[in-house]
Formats: C-alpha cells, structure tokens, sequence
DNA sequence: CGAAGGGTTGATCAATTTCAATCGCGGTGG
DNA sequence: CCACCGCGATTGAAATTGATCAACCCTTCG
C-alpha cells in the first residue's frame, strides 16, 4: 500500500513521481506507538513534526480538574503543525488513540522539500486549511448542535475523511474509538455518549462493539447531523 | 499610530525598518466596513488577504436552525488566512462586530513580501499557530468549562491579545461586544450570558454598559477562568 | 483468578434553555 | 420636538438536557 502521507497529498495537489518519492524518503524511519501513549506532550520543546503513518491519534488536554478535552483526531497521512518549531513550549499534548506508526520529519528537511517541490508546499497549505475548517467545525458543534446531532456530526466527519484516504470498503466501516474517546471528543460525559449512540443504533445508522463504532448508514448519519461536507475542501481551486 | 499590522507582527519577529515599510505599503488602501456588515460571506469565493486595521471583526456561521456560531474574533492586526486562495469557496462568513477599517493584501503580493522579507514569513506563521492555539482553546472551553468559567475565559483570552497589541491602558478596559455577540461566540443563549455576567459584576470582576463589557479586575477574572496564557504564546522560540 | 477498562442502565440532581414580559436607550421620520 | 421602533438588557418561571451517582456486567489480559 501506498504511503498515506503521500497518498493524502496527492489528493489536495498534483504531485509528481519525484515529489512522491521525496515525501517517501522523509518519512523513511517510522516508529511505532502503542495505543494510549502520548507522542509528545504539553510542555515539551517542539521538536520535528510528526506525520502519522499508520492508526489514529489525538491532541488533548487535560484541566486542572482533570478532566479531558480532545481537540483533534489525526488519521494516518496527517501532520501536525508544520511550523511549531517556532513555539517555545507545545500548548496540548499529543497521544495515539489505537497503536501508531508515525515519522517526524525536521523542519529543515522540510523546508528543503517544499522548496524544491512546489506541489508539496500547495499541498500542505491546502491540509492545513482543512485542519483549520475541521476545527472550526468543531466549534460549531460544540456551541450549537444537540448531543445527537454533535456525536453523528463527528462520525461522520471521521467517515468522510476516513474515506478521502482510501480507509473505507464498500460497506460498514468501523472507527476504532471508544466511548470514553467519543465522550472527551465532545466534550460529553461516558454515560451520555452511551445512550446517544444506543438511539442512533436503534435508527440504524450504526453498530457498537467494545471499543469501536461502525457506521451502517452514513445517509442517515448526515441526515440527524445536519451535516454539509463543504467545510472538508475536498473540491480545491486550482490557482496560478 | 503605528499601523496596527506592523505593530501585531513586530511582536512575534524582529521586523526591520524596510519589512515594516512593507507592510504598511501593502496595506495602504484601506476600506471601511459599517458595523454589521459582511467582509466575506460562505459560499464566497476566496480573494485576496484581509487584515484587520482597526475595529472588531469576527468569523462566524449561520446553522440550518437559524442560530449564529462565532468561531473567532479579529482585532486590530489580525489577518484572516493566508492561503484561503487555494478553497474553492468560504466554509464561514466574516463580518465586522464593530465598524471596521481593514485592508486587503492580494495573494502575489503576501507571496512576494514574504520572499523579500523573511521575518514577515516568519510572523505570519507564528501568528498562524497562535490563532491555531485560540481556536483549540475555545473547543477546550466549550467542551469542557462551566459557564461562568467559559465566560471568563474568553473575556481574559480578549482582554490579553488586547494587551499585546497595546490597545489596554492602565484603566480598565471596555471590550466592544455586545451580549448577544458574547453568546454566539460561547454557544449559550442571551439571557444565561446576562445572568453570568451578573454574577461576575457582583464578583467585581468587571462593569457592564449596553454594548459593551468592561475588565474591571483581571486577576479575578483569570482565577474564575483557570486561565492560562501560555497558549497565546507571547514567549515564541529563536529559531535558527 | 483477579484487576482494569469498557459498556449499560436507572434514579436523581443541576445547569441551561425556553418562554414570556418588561424596560430603556438611541436613532428616525413626521 | 416627539412618537415610534428596534436592539439590547433584564428578570422570573417552567421545561429540558445532560451530568452525577451508583450499581452491575462483560471481556481481555497478566
């Protein structure tokens, strides 16, 4: 199989054989995650920026209450923060949700790559924009959306961007978070997320198992979440 | 005074005299915008930059329901994205809170000023991670903070970015923002918003006239918000 | 076998929204 | 100058949502 990372850029910007191959070459030397672990966490120095290869993972934070807040998934062929070298300190720790297999890539060798490759550098703006839009998203969610609503908006989020990377078959596909992720994702106790999902599972939008949750009918899901895909960009303007 | 842009990114890298003089030459027509009234609207197709020069701006999103999200607020200095060029169309709307004076900035141009001067470049993207930062900081406090907490929180994070671009005196400081304008930014409704502002004026934190809200105590406010600045990132890394 | 991490359910409690009314300022047109 | 209108603010009461508390179950794994 392809390289996610470049297979995500490829969709957000024509790329070349050889802009390919260097993106291959940079994140030459992955190394694994177990699940739970964190890649970085807040308060480290940054250093070079991840690019997850394999699995999912998430930026969270914990309050001083302890309670959890995730702000972000990250699938394989996501980055993170291209520029975050210029940060004294990380803001919000990062951790894989399932097992991971991720590559850092410095900032000098990426400098280099988008210098020399051109399509590369669109490609990571465009990311970065639709990272922008998924946050935004959240936002919205969060303020305005009803817990039903919210919790099939970000399924089908996760459905969606889970398809544009090719993750996706022709039928159920299942994402592999728990409740308790679900729940610190959005910002919902255990307890609610659980009965929200028992009544989209009674619609049929979805199935349960322990530690996953399998989206059966993505029409329906759109349907209760309100949801307009447009924020994701998958239709990008060609520009000069 | 200083045109506010310089003034914003000669905080967040060292600007010579020529890299200033280019940034006011690239925002030297301003127009006006009435209080209100619509920057961009979703579905737009993107232009060029906008930079906030003086006034109050938000982003915000009208949902199905007819409610109003407010994703995030511009003040003097602060520039939407740099590369919404390459969206074929808004996700969001921007419309000026406040009556608003504010530049455009094509995208050649950016291109071209941030080739010659590679502080601005730099600055840009510092800027670009702490808008990053707030954003993620308001889906922790949406997520994860009571109401009065949230309320604090976001009057702090303003009063602050305030602060950095010298708009706070020694006095006390009157945010701009109407009630309503406070509740579509924290997903709650006016008449809770009313009620937590009452009890943080009873606090003495802080004063209230129509239309406005005013910081009277910021070390109040920022006990009651568990506030921690860090994610502003006032303090940023040297980097080579 | 025991412990830990999920998941599920019921009962109760608390935070917010919703609904409804009222007040007041400021600007506008007559 | 004055009546009127609209937006914003404010308050009380009722309705709703979601959190909290408390068990209990199941599966996995050491």
């Amino acid at each position: 199989m392809a390289n996610a990372f470049v297979h995500k850029l490829s969709g957000l910007a024509k790329l070349s054989e050889a802009d390919a191959r260097a993106l291959e070459h940079a994140t030459g030397r992955p190394r694994r995650y177990a699940a739970r672990a964190d890649l970085i966490r807040e308060g480290d120095e940054p250093g070079p920026m991840f690019v997850v290869l394999e699995g999912w993972a998430c930026r969270y934070k914990i309050l001083p209450n302890g309670s959890r807040q995730i702000m972000a998934f990250l699938m394989p062929g996501d980055a993170c923060d291209l520029h975050i070298r210029l940060l004294a300190e990380m803001d919000h720790s990062i951790a894989a949700v399932t097992p991971v297999l991720a590559a850092t890539v410095s900032r000098g060798d990426m400098a280099t790559m988008m210098n020399r490759h051109p399509n590369i550098a669109t490609a990571m703006y465009a990311a970065q924009l639709v990272d922008e839009g998924i946050m935004r998203a959240w936002i919205v969610s969060m303020g305005r959306r009803s817990s039903t609503e919210r919790v099939a908006h970000l399924i089908c989020e996760l459905y969606l961007r889970a398809h544009n990377i090719g993750l996706v078959g022709d039928g159920p596909f299942a994402l592999p978070l728990s409740q308790l992720v679900l729940a610190d994702a959005l910002g919902m106790t255990a307890v609610h997320i659980n009965r929200v999902l028992k009544e989209l599972r009674l619609a049929g939008a979805m199935g349960l198992k322990r530690g996953s949750v399998t989206v059966l009918d993505p029409v329906t899901l759109v349907q209760i979440a309100g949801f307009d895909e447009n924020y994701l960009h998958r239709r990008l303007r060609q520009v000069a």
